[in-house]
DNA sequence: TCATTAAATTGTT
DNA sequence: AACAATTTAATGA
């Protein structure tokens, strides 16, 4: 039944399941959504494609409608650092976009993603017209400006199940992931990698949160059940 | 559509 | 790091 409802949509529009995962059109008057349509394109990333690297001129701002990303940065030693993973309903590089610059990381598919961008141009000019937009934009900065002071605190902390923990919930968070809802399809390996930490303790700590009952461990996911919880989670060491 | 096989993911040591 | 067990995805009749 599901299946048929979208093939139908599929069939009017080629994009509609594409368009459904993006969470600032609904914001839009109609002829700001018409002038959007007109610039998005949508395409697919396969594990380990780039969708931008450091130092390139800004192409486009980018959101994740379905899969998983990461960004991380080089350093000068050559060590990469992985600083978060994007899931889907994630916007980012507004910032760049904004300026104009070059894009300051490296953004990579962890698995087989479905990417969208819309050009620079049509950004600025969204940000010229549409005040719904601009919510949305300030919103978004706002929201990652609280996670990034979260994320220095989760760097700060020893105790690997608060990592996974902390690290879960800004995965998890609805204002910047509206796309990732109560499951988030992500393996114990990619999270291991995002989290620094290997898979096996990755596996150990998923296992003492479902038993605090704040996560079910499923195959290739996990579904939150307490996301207040996981924000503000305490382990006892062993 | 169903059964078989391959691949991916997980749980454990 | 390695292994077995489990789940999903892919294949082809």
């Amino acid at each position: 039944m599901a299946t048929e409802l979208t093939l139908h949509e599929r069939r009017r529009d080629p994009n509609a399941l594409e368009l459904a995962g993006i969470p600032w059109l609904a914001l839009l008057l109609p002829a700001e959504r018409e002038r959007a349509l007109d610039g998005l394109r949508v395409t697919d990333a396969r594990p380990g494609d780039y969708v931008c690297r450091i130092g390139r001129p800004v192409t486009y701002w980018f959101g994740v409608v379905a899969g998983l990303l990461k960004m991380s940065t080089d350093s000068a030693q050559g060590v990469t650092m992985t600083f978060t993973g994007v899931p889907p309903g994630g916007w980012f590089g507004e910032g760049t976009a904004l300026k104009r610059e070059d894009y300051r990381y490296n953004i990579q598919a962890l698995r087989k993603s479905v990417v969208a961008g819309l050009p620079v141009d049509t950004f600025h000019w969204l940000l010229d017209h549409s005040i719904g937009f601009n919510r949305f934009v300030m919103n978004q900065l706002n929201e990652r400006l609280g996670q990034f002071i979260a994320a220095r605190e989760i760097d700060r902390m020893n105790n690997p199940d608060v990592r996974v923990a902390r690290s879960l919930a800004a995965l998890f968070n609805p204002v910047l992931y509206p796309g990732v809802g109560e499951v988030l399809r992500i393996t114990q390996q990619e999270l291991g990698y995002l989290v620094g930490l290997s898979r096996q303790r990755v596996n150990e700590a998923l296992a003492a949160l479902e038993a605090q009952g704040t996560i079910r461990v499923e195959y290739g996911g996990l579904r939150v059940l307490d996301l207040a919880a996981l924000r503000s989670s305490i382990f006892h060491e062993k």
